[in-house]
DNA sequence: GAGCACTGC
């Protein structure tokens, strides 16, 4: 195992576009902070950034002032082919603008901004220029193979730093104050070292703790890529993302990228890999690449353990993943949240380990060895994370509790009183934080808490049969709807048909019955093109089917009767089975405000509808939510309106709480 | 204007 990143030694194909392309892509996102870096330190180490970019960025920001950008390489060839790549890139001939400098070939001018030399070459200037001072930011790349020349050169850039940018803590304060110290950094040298991963910590500390900037980690994963694909023998090759948004600009660039490559080069073939993916296309990455081409497959931790994929020899790690966790709020109105964060050591270990299964393998890090071990070992318990409601009840019933049980990981006090608040407010707990026969019904349902207290609403509504087929979709398992981003308005258009004005339970209810009419007119296949055809999942569909028997089987135990339903009745149905939802979904439910942002009834927050709902951008007084889940935004997900008299029956549950 | 992955009943 290897642990390596470097430049893209080859250039791209010669193509005038290519710059008004580079600006259009997600690459541009990360290089306003790395500007402000570099403008604000006089060196900055760079982790999983390459040679090519950063001088153009620089130069464009003003940031080399009237002075040379030198960019140093261990290698003539890589000096020299970087010139040609970037001069084509700015649509420049080489040697006017962008040039290059290695022994016994130069292409360069008055004019030139930009130079890539090898490092040798520098050092050999240093005799004729001890101050270096025709350049005002040298770049030096490939820091980390430390060869003797580079070595020298930073020791030398340290002493000219010294020289031309004062020091700060020693001569400043014993010489004659501000104006020397102004005069000094009249012709200041920015140094800017590109280094891998695991040997940044090395170089920042040699100069006296420079700023280490990680460069952006889909941008840097692209760059990976490309110097593997270029320089590295074949075999396919995994990539770690933390979840669907980065795979898919991820795949967007690499596939740019690929078509401007030297027509000798291999093909890339990109296969995404994530969850939600439709199933039929999650099954494509286990076909071998078409001949001649490279495979690379852009996933998240799906590949880490539930997945296993064969043949790959090159894993390149993000070093992120997102993470659900509960927020929680004593009232029970708290939140999820699915945010990006830096992975575990052992899910480092983990995601090297998918590489050279079958024959040597080599890992490529995106972060620093300092950051991997700052990373936790392994991940914190779950029941640290999650919202506690649902085992709560359960230990409720066994006569146990939350705060007395003797746990290895104790679980946060406040998440604790969220859960009893929830339970209480269902009417599964006294105030006496007593087990209530409700309760004890409740736990009989293998449903969440809140859908248990749906359920058994729905018969003092009469509709306990369409309350459970509801109940049932909303337990599986599985996503419903398969949709990608390219395909989203085609798929919500499809599924238009099934959309209740009541918003998404009731669609889902829709769907749900009409996969059921379908089921029983025609067989298989054409079954399977029905939901095909309508961008639904029918393994889900199929397994709530299989949830709605064993619910039904729960409620015949108890000998209730789960057959009432609202049947066709549109206006009163979908009031009757939202009644019911209310019951259970007390503490989910929210009401316009003037600026058209919702605010939740019982909890503090403002929040937002998911625009994947049917009621997205649709004003309604009051709306009930199944989830709450804080990405960009926190956004309320699986939302319908409800009257204003049954908020009035909220506020009942309100009172009852003070 | 947008979703990490599991599991159990």
């Amino acid at each position: 195992m290897r642990t390596h990143s470097g430049p893209i030694a080859e250039g791209s194909k010669p193509t005038l576009s290519m710059k008004e392309q580079r600006e259009r892509l997600p690459i541009a996102q990360g290089r306003d902070a790395l500007i402000r870096e570099i403008r604000e330190n006089d060196v900055t180490v760079l982790v999983g950034e390459t040679g090519s970019e950063i001088p153009q960025y620089l130069l464009e920001a003003g940031i080399a002032g009237d002075g040379m950008i030198a960019v140093t390489q261990p290698r003539k060839v890589a000096a020299t082919s970087l010139a040609t790549r970037v001069a084509t890139e700015q649509g420049v001939a080489l040697g006017s603008l962008v040039g290059y400098s290695v022994r016994f070939d130069e292409a360069s001018s008055s004019s030139t901004r930009i130079k890539y030399v090898t490092d040798g070459m520098l050092v050999r200037e240093l005799l004729s220029d001890e101050a270096l001072s025709k350049y005002s930011v040298i770049i030096i790349d490939e820091a980390h193979e430390r060869t003797l020349r580079t070595d020298l050169l930073l020791a030398n850039l340290k002493t000219i730093q010294k020289k031309r940018n004062g020091d700060p803590e020693g001569s400043r304060s014993s010489r004659t104050g501000k104006e020397k110290a102004r005069v000094e950094r009249r012709n200041p040298l920015k140094v800017v070292i590109m280094s891998a991963t695991l040997d940044a910590e090395k170089f920042s500390k040699y100069y006296g703790n420079a700023k280490v900037f990680q460069a952006d980690y889909v941008d840097s994963a692209m760059r990976t890529f490309f110097q593997i694909h270029i320089d590295q023998t074949p075999g396919d090759v995994l990539i770690f993302l933390p979840g669907q948004e980065d795979i898919e600009n991820l795949e967007k660039t690499i596939q740019l990228f690929a078509k401007r490559l030297p027509a000798q080069t291999p093909g890339v073939a990109i296969y995404p890999m994530y969850a939600a993916l439709p199933p039929s296309q999650q099954s494509a990455i286990f076909l071998p690449a078409p001949h001649g081409m490279r495979k690379c497959i852009l996933a998240t931790n799906i590949a880490e353990t539930s997945i296993t994929i064969p043949g790959i020899k090159y894993v390149i790690d993000t070093g992120k993943c997102k993470e659900k966790r509960y927020l929680s709020r004593d009232s029970g109105t708290g939140f999820d949240t699915l945010l990006t964060k830096d992975i575990t050591q052992s899910s480092a270990m983990q995601r090297a380990g998918r590489a050279g299964r079958e024959g040597p393998g080599f890992c490529f890090r995106l972060f620093t060895e300092d950051a991997y071990h700052s990373m936790p070992l392994s991940a914190e318990p779950e029941i640290r994370r999650v919202t506690l409601t649902s085992s709560l009840l359960q230990l409720k019933c066994l006569g146990q509790d939350l705060e007395t049980l003797e746990f290895i990981d104790k679980p946060d006090p406040d998440s604790i009183a969220s859960a009893l608040s929830t339970l209480y407010l269902l009417g599964a707990l006294d105030d006496t934080k007593s087990l209530t026969p409700l309760g004890r019904q409740m736990a009989h349902f293998p449903l969440e808490p809140s859908y248990a207290r749906a359920l058994l609403a729905s018969f003092s509504h009469s509709c306990p049969s369409d309350v459970i087929s509801l109940l049932s979709v909303l337990s599986t398992s599985s996503k419903l709807y398969v949709d990608t981003t390219s395909n989203r308005e085609e798929a919500a258009e499809s599924r238009r048909k099934f959309r209740a004005g009541s918003g998404d339970h009731v669609t889902l209810l829709n769907v749900l019955r009409a996969y059921e009419e379908v089921k029983e007119q025609v067989k298989g296949k054409e079954r399977k093109e029905w939901c095909k055809a309508q961008f639904l999942n029918e393994r889900c569909l199929n397994e709530a089917l299989e949830i709605r028997s064993q619910l039904r089987g729960v409620c015949e135990r108890f000998q209730l009767d789960w057959r009432d339903s609202v049947g066709e009745q549109k206006q009163g149905g979908d009031e009757a089975i939202l009644q019911s939802m209310l019951a259970g979904l007390v503490n989910q439910a929210a009401f316009l405000q003037a600026d058209g942002s919702y605010k939740q009834i019982m909890g503090p927050e403002t929040i937002k509808i998911h625009p994947s709902s049917s009621l997205c951008d649709k004003k309604v007084p009051a709306i009930i939510y199944d989830e709450l889940v804080y990405t960009s935004h926190i956004y309320a997900r699986g939302v319908s309106a409800i009257s204003r008299s049954a908020l009035q029956e909220l506020a009942v549950f309100r009172r009852r709480e003070t």
